[in-house]
RNA sequence: UGCCCGGUAGCUCAGUGGUAGAGCAGGUGACUGUUAAUCACUUGGUCGUAGGUUCGAUCCCUACCCGGGCAGCCA
């Protein structure tokens, strides 16, 4: 007999006369004649009730079927005479596959997030967790639908790199040398790079950007979708060590276009994720974020707003509130600020605009006709309610002699980039792109509030048990 | 990295300068087409670690470890 999936018994339109499905028990509830078991399987998020019967013979082993046990059961689906759900399987045969003692931490009360983190490894077996899960994956699919749709195509950028992209953040050192007892080099004074296994300096990725501009130089319009590393000691509910990040790069686009891509990427996921995950947001929605469903409807509905840097400062600067960290034109917006802008002042996700051309990154298309003191670059960042920064993008500088500039400007050294200085020696296109923070958008979609409780295995400074 | 909060039973927490309690889980029994079932009884703790103050510390002090929050950095 081939395996029925709890979510596909929950949707039958007939009763079966026969049936098999594997799983682990959530609960029993024993009866005189009888015992009610809820079968769990991860297929989705309601369990399917089982009931074993005493008389059966296998009813013997209905005492090793606590809580975690996995059994596999076969008998009828039938309607339930019980009031909680539509079906439910009459046991014929029931076995225990493998047991789960007292020990099993996994009650049938609520858990702390915390104390969840630290079972990692049985945590997807609880209601909250199989449902992040479930849409992780969802939600995956779904930036690769919208790209592959739209003609993009799916760039692999390397992993480990010799480039530290844009100086952003500090990397991990990718190396093979003995950290004992290094090879060195100048008078022993220094480690010798040339002797480590790539021959120089290597780190794990912060971003593919640099190289997905490659491909968009040749290819049009490309994305990554993978892993990226930030060695930051950041203790914060949204930052972790290891994340994934969405990289689009369009050639022939602007800012505006850039903006415009952005903005159809969120609602695209939000309405997949809406569509597709039905079930588990409503569970969000009751146990995680009351306001989750509304929110997110919200933010199909209406026009993200568009607002330049220098009017979100001159915003800011009237809003009336004292802030923590002044507002200056120049200054990086703080989270402070970004959460006014989405939260309050707006109260709507809000792509600023145009940031000083000082504290962005060199590759950023420097904005033309800017007054003396004000230049800006053409860079974006969206910011929504409750996370804040998003997503970061911008038009990329294809001018070779402003390109060189900025480098000036950061204290970078072309000999670095020489192949990313090539792409606007030959062929030179204006280009766009951005990030989208994997994990932030499924904070954002599920209401969950920790970024560590999003990634099945989360890596943060100290922590990478598992 | 800075500031703040926390660490007491398997879990969630209360509590006191005189060495500890509840709910849930576990166990036993009763009851029941049950839904995080219900009821009764019950097992269970070097009160994060190491020092210090004190006649006496789980409680006060210091350091450290661990967890969490906020800020910076960003996605």
């Amino acid at each position: 007999m081939i395996r029925t999936l709890v979510k596909d018994a929950l949707n039958a339109t007939a009763p079966a006369d026969a049936i098999l499905l594997q799983g682990w028990v959530r609960t029993r509830r024993d009866a005189k004649a009888f015992s009610f078991i809820e079968l769990n399987d991860g297929s989705c998020l309601k369990g399917l009730q089982v009931i074993v019967d005493a008389a059966l013979p296998d009813y013997v082993h209905i005492a090793k079927a606590n809580t975690g046990a996995s059994v596999e059961v076969s008998g009828k689906l039938v309607e339930s005479k019980g009031g909680g759900q539509k079906w439910e399987v009459v046991a014929e045969k029931f076995t225990v596959l493998g047991e789960a003692d007292a020990t099993y931490p996994l009650q049938k009360k609520g858990h702390t997030m915390e104390f969840l983190r630290e079972i990692a490894h049985l945590r997807p077996r609880s209601n909250l967790f199989g449902a992040v899960f479930r849409v992780r994956s969802r939600l995956a699919y779904a930036v690769h639908q919208f790209f592959q749709d739209k003609g993009f195509y799916y760039v692999h950028t390397p992993i480990v790199t010799a480039s530290d992209a844009e100086g952003a953040g500090d990397m991990f050192r990718v190396t093979t040398l003995d950290l004992e007892n290094p090879p060195k080099a100048e008078g022993g004074k220094h480690v010798d790079h040339a002797k480590d296994f790539f021959g120089k300096k290597t780190f794990l990725t912060v971003s593919g950007q640099l190289e997905a501009e490659i491909f968009a130089c040749a290819l049009s319009n490309v994305y990554t979708f993978g892993p990226t590393f930030r060695a930051e000691n950041s203790h914060t509910s949204r930052h972790a060590s290891e994340f994934w990040m969405i990289e689009p790069e369009v050639a022939f686009c602007d800012l505006h276009g850039d903006m415009d891509l952005a903005e159809e990427f969120v609602k695209y996921l939000i309405r997949d994720v809406r569509a597709h995950c039905a079930g588990d947001l409503e569970f969000f929605s009751k146990f995680v974020d009351q306001e989750l469903l509304a929110r997110l409807d919200f933010v199909l509905d209406k026009p993200f707003v568009r607002c330049s840097y220098t009017e979100a400062v001159e915003i800011l600067g009237k809003s009336g509130k004292t802030w923590e960290h002044p507002v200056a034109w120049g200054d990086n917006l703080q989270s402070e600020h970004e959460r006014y802008l989405t939260e309050e002042h707006f109260k709507c996700p809000v792509t600023v605009y145009n940031y000083p051309r000082a504290i962005k990154a060199f590759y950023m298309r420097q904005t033309d006709g800017c007054a003396d003191g004000r230049e800006t670059v053409a860079a974006m960042d969206l910011l929504v309610p409750g996370i804040g920064e998003i997503i970061g993008g911008s038009q990329r500088e294809e001018r070779l002699d402003k390109l060189r500039a900025g480098m000036v400007l950061h204290h970078l050294d072309e000999k670095n980039y020489w192949w990313y200085l090539d792409l606007r020696r030959y062929g030179t296109v204006p280009h766009a792109g951005f990030g989208l923070g994997f994990e932030r958008m499924l904070m954002f979609v599920t209401g969950v509030a920790n970024i560590r409780d999003v990634i099945p295995f989360a890596r943060t400074p100290g922590t990478a048990e598992f």
